[in-house]
DNA sequence: CGTGTTTGACCAGCGC
DNA sequence: GCGCTGGTCAAACACG
């Protein structure tokens, strides 16, 4: 009892003497809390500096592409009205002209590229004349192409012979011979040293032919993921650049993949999707489609060779043309992307926003992301972050206008998320990156990708 | 033996 | 109508 009277004695003034050592050694956590606390504030707050230099330039870069696509809209409508009294006389020559297909005959071909020419007015592209407004849907469109989609619902295995069978019945039907249903491709142009370039798919050859104007032999190569898939790749060396590898994707896979596949995957049925709504859909859809190709990809070209409607992204071209997807996060890159159509809408639209001198769009990020320019380049220059950021931008693309906005809104209109839109089309591209790069500084590039996407996280694209 | 590749044949569209 | 070309098929072959 004593001892516990003793010890009951004792124990205020030793409390004491550890509380007093418990709030000393408090006192310094808390102290060395609160600097810690300080740093960080002071690390946010400079970043959120950042984030407002950012978003300020975002903003002054909106205005000025906002008032170029003024103009251009404007040019287009009038363009579009005299176009309209020009051929008003003749409907075919309408309909061929709004799906923006040359796989009519030629004397079509002719007038369509005259009636292109008057719309245009002045645009020009590699001696190739492009009117701004090519692309008008209007019912008899949807009539014709809806009517072709019903023969071929209808069991019509052969569009082509359903083609010629229409040539008998009436001019809605001429229309179907005239624009037969193709597939939509998704072309990827890309240095590759392997056979073919890996997207995470599994393919089985099925055909290899020598294609005219190209010693290379094209390769045909079927998915096998699943038996039923219709997915088919074509793979083909570049005739002017032996290290370039053209591949190109048709068809949407009906089947689950890995992740390192969803990426191309995604592409190619947002490819499909967006060239779908190219030849059918409204005008704003469109409007978004090439003001963001306008704005963002200075060299469009056109194919009018291949029939098939395909989406060119170009990962091998010189970054001159200031490729501001590629720059932002990737300073140094040489990759840039090349988008196209033989869509003469996306096309002219492209054509006659690019000579317009453009702001550096994400400026601000690119100043960021300085200290990473070394890894940015290793990733840039890597096949897999080629595949991965062409598929990243298509599946974009596709998916703004899948949601009902274009471009100009999701980029542009609203001041808070532009940033976002950023950061997310970078936290886009590390999903992909992080599957194939096992490298620890891919990793750590990626990581600022997402932080990056993180700030930006409120914009849900 | 199963799977994938090679390669000549075949078919359809398109241009002349 | 004919020839050229792109795309696909399928038998033969190679490989693990």
């Amino acid at each position: 009892m004593n001892f516990k009277g003793e010890e009951r004695m004792n124990m205020p003034s030793n409390n004491d003497e550890v509380e007093e050592t418990l709030n000393t050694e408090t006192l310094s956590m808390e102290e060395a809390n609160m600097t810690r606390a300080k740093v960080k504030m002071e690390e946010v707050r400079k970043e959120n500096e950042r984030l407002k230099v950012t978003l300020s330039q975002i903003m002054e870069d909106y205005s000025s592409l906002k008032e170029q696509f003024n103009g251009i809209a404007d040019q287009s409508k009038k363009a579009r009205n005299l176009a309209s009294m020009a051929d008003s006389d003749d409907e075919s020559e309408l309909v061929c002209l709004s799906l923006g297909r040359f796989s009519g005959p030629r004397e079509e071909k002719k007038k369509m590229n005259k009636t292109i020419n008057l719309e245009n007015g002045s645009n020009k592209l590699d001696g190739i004349e492009l009117g701004l407004n090519s692309c008008r849907p209007d019912n008899s469109v949807e009539v014709s192409r809806n009517s072709l989609d019903e023969s071929k619902e209808e069991g019509s295995n052969d569009v082509r012979s359903s083609a010629k069978h229409s040539r008998i019945t009436g001019d809605e039907e001429i229309l179907q011979q005239n624009n037969p249903v193709k597939k939509p491709r998704v072309s990827v142009r890309a240095h590759c040293n392997t056979q073919t370039m890996h997207d995470g798919c599994q393919w089985r050859k099925y055909g290899q032919k020598i294609a005219k104007g190209n010693p290379c032999p094209r390769a045909y190569y079927r998915c096998t993921v699943s038996s039923s898939c219709p997915v088919r790749k074509q793979v083909q060396r570049c005739v002017d650049d032996m290290s370039i590898l053209i591949t190109t994707y048709e068809g949407t896979h009906n089947h689950p993949l890995p992740p390192s596949a969803a990426a191309m995957a995604s592409a190619t049925s947002s490819a499909a999707t967006m060239l779908s709504c190219g030849s059918t859909t409204s005008p704003s859809c469109l409007t978004g489609y090439n003001f963001s190709t306008a704005s963002n990809f200075s060299r469009a070209t056109i194919s009018s060779s291949q029939s098939h409607p395909t989406v060119i992204l170009d990962l091998t071209a010189p970054n001159h043309h200031s490729n501001r997807f590629s720059s932002a996060l990737f300073p140094t890159t040489r990759s840039s992307l090349n988008f196209s159509s033989n869509f003469p809408s996306v096309n002219s639209m492209a054509t006659a926003a690019a000579p317009h001198s453009q702001p550096p769009l994400f400026s601000g990020v690119q100043k960021q992301a300085g200290s990473d320019q070394k890894i940015a380049t290793a990733i840039a220059h890597d096949p897999s972050f080629q595949s991965a950021l062409a598929a990243a931008f298509t599946s974009i693309v596709a998916k703004n206008k899948n949601s009902g906005m274009n471009f100009q809104h999701l980029n542009f209109a609203q001041p808070s998320t532009s940033n976002g839109c950023a950061a997310s089309f970078m936290s886009r591209l590390g999903q992909p990156m992080n599957s194939q790069q096992h490298n620890l500084t891919m990793a750590a590039s990626k990581s600022r990708a997402m932080s990056l996407a993180d700030e930006g996280e409120h914009l849900n694209l």
